[in-house]
DNA sequence: TCGTTATAGTTACAAATGAAACCATATGCA
DNA sequence: TGCATATGGTTTCATTTGTAACTATAACGA
C-alpha cells in the first residue's frame, strides 16, 4: 500500500488530477482486473490468448462468420483476427472454407476440438462475471446494465482494439 | 453495422456467450473507448504517450516521489514506469534527483516545462470525462460512483497492467 | 564485519500490436 | 469488354509491451 505523503503545495494553482477519482482511469483498472482474471484461467491452460478466445465466443454463437464479420463482432481490427484465425486454424480449433460465389471470403466455424474447448471455457467466464456481480446487489445490478448502456451509445463512431 | 445472422443451431446445446452481453466485454470496450478518446487530445500534439501522461498526472499532485511510488499510484509496472520516466526525463519534462541517504531511490517532479504541458493537459482530460458524464443524469452518476467502489473493492490483490 | 537476502531501478530479449503495403478477387462504369 | 476502384485478407516492418536477468545499494542476522 503507497505510504500516505500530502500533495505537494504546488497543487492549488495546477489543479492536478487525482487519478483514483477519475472515471476514465478507474474505468481502466477495473477492467483490465477483470479480463485479466479470466484469461488467467485458460491462458497457460489451454495456450489461448484473449484475443483467441474472442473469436471462439463469437464463431460459437455465430457460424459461417467471415473474417471481417468476426472483427466487427469482437471490436478487433482485422489484422489481429487474422492473426488468431491462423493460429487457431493451425491448432485445429477453427476450420477455414472459402466461400462459394466471392473466393475472397472465408467462411468460419468451430471444429469439434474447437467446440470441445469452448465447452470448457465458457463456463468458466461464466463463473467470473457472476463473482463480479456478486458484489452487487440485485438494485445495483440493474442500474449498472443501465449505465453501462447510455455509456455506450455516445461511443457510436469508434470501438476498437482492447481485451478480456 | 454486422449483417444480421442467426445464432448457429448448435448454439443450445452449447451455451455460447453473448458477448454483447457480458460484462468483462462490455467494460473492456467502454473502457477503451473512452482511454483512446482521451489518449486522442494529447498523443500526436505532444509527443506524449498513456503511460508517460499518468506518470506526469501523479507527480503532479505528489511531489518527490520515487519510482516505485509512482508505479504503485499508477498500476504500472516498474519497468513500464522506468521507460516513461526516461522519456520524460530526456524531455525536459521530469527531473530525477537521488535520495539522500538512499542512493537507489530517486526523487522525482515535475520540471516548469511539464508543468506548463500538465496545465494543458489535465483540462483537456477533465473536458472529456465530463462529456462522457453527461450522458447520465444525476442519479445514474451517483448509482456509478457507487457501483465502481463496490467492484473496486474485491480487486485486493491484482491491480496492474492498463492504459489511459 | 561479513555474508545473505531484499529492494530500486535498468537492460536485454521475446512476444504482442499497429500501420502500411501488399495480393487476389469483385464491383462499377465507360 | 476493360480499366479504375473497392473489398477481404495476409504479410512486413517498426513500435510497444511483458518477462527475466542484471547492477547497485541497503538491510538483516550470525
Amino acid at each position: 500500500m503507497p505510504a500516505k505523503r500530502k500533495p505537494a503545495p504546488a497543487t492549488a494553482e495546477h489543479a492536478p488530477l487525482q487519478l483514483e477519482h477519475f472515471l476514465p482511469y478507474r474505468l481502466s483498472i477495473l477492467s483490465n482486473t477483470i479480463s485479466q482474471a479470466i484469461a488467467d484461467d485458460y491462458q497457460r491452460r489451454y495456450d489461448l490468448s484473449m484475443t483467441e478466445w474472442r473469436v471462439m465466443a463469437v464463431l460459437a454463437r455465430f457460424e459461417g462468420l467471415s473474417a471481417r464479420e468476426v472483427a466487427e463482432r469482437t471490436a478487433m481490427d482485422k489484422v489481429a483476427v487474422s492473426r488468431a484465425l491462423s493460429r487457431l486454424v493451425e491448432a485445429g480449433r477453427v476450420n477455414r472454407d472459402i466461400h462459394d460465389g466471392d473466393k475472397r471470403r472465408s467462411v468460419l466455424g468451430l471444429t469439434e476440438a474447437g467446440w470441445a474447448m469452448h465447452d470448457e471455457v465458457a463456463p468458466m467466464a461464466r463463473a467470473r462475471e457472476r463473482e463480479v456481480l456478486a458484489r452487487l446487489n440485485a438494485e445495483e445490478q440493474i442500474w449498472l446494465e443501465r449505465i453501462l448502456d447510455k455509456l455506450q451509445m455516445g461511443n457510436g463512431e469508434r470501438g476498437t482494439g482492447n481485451k478480456s
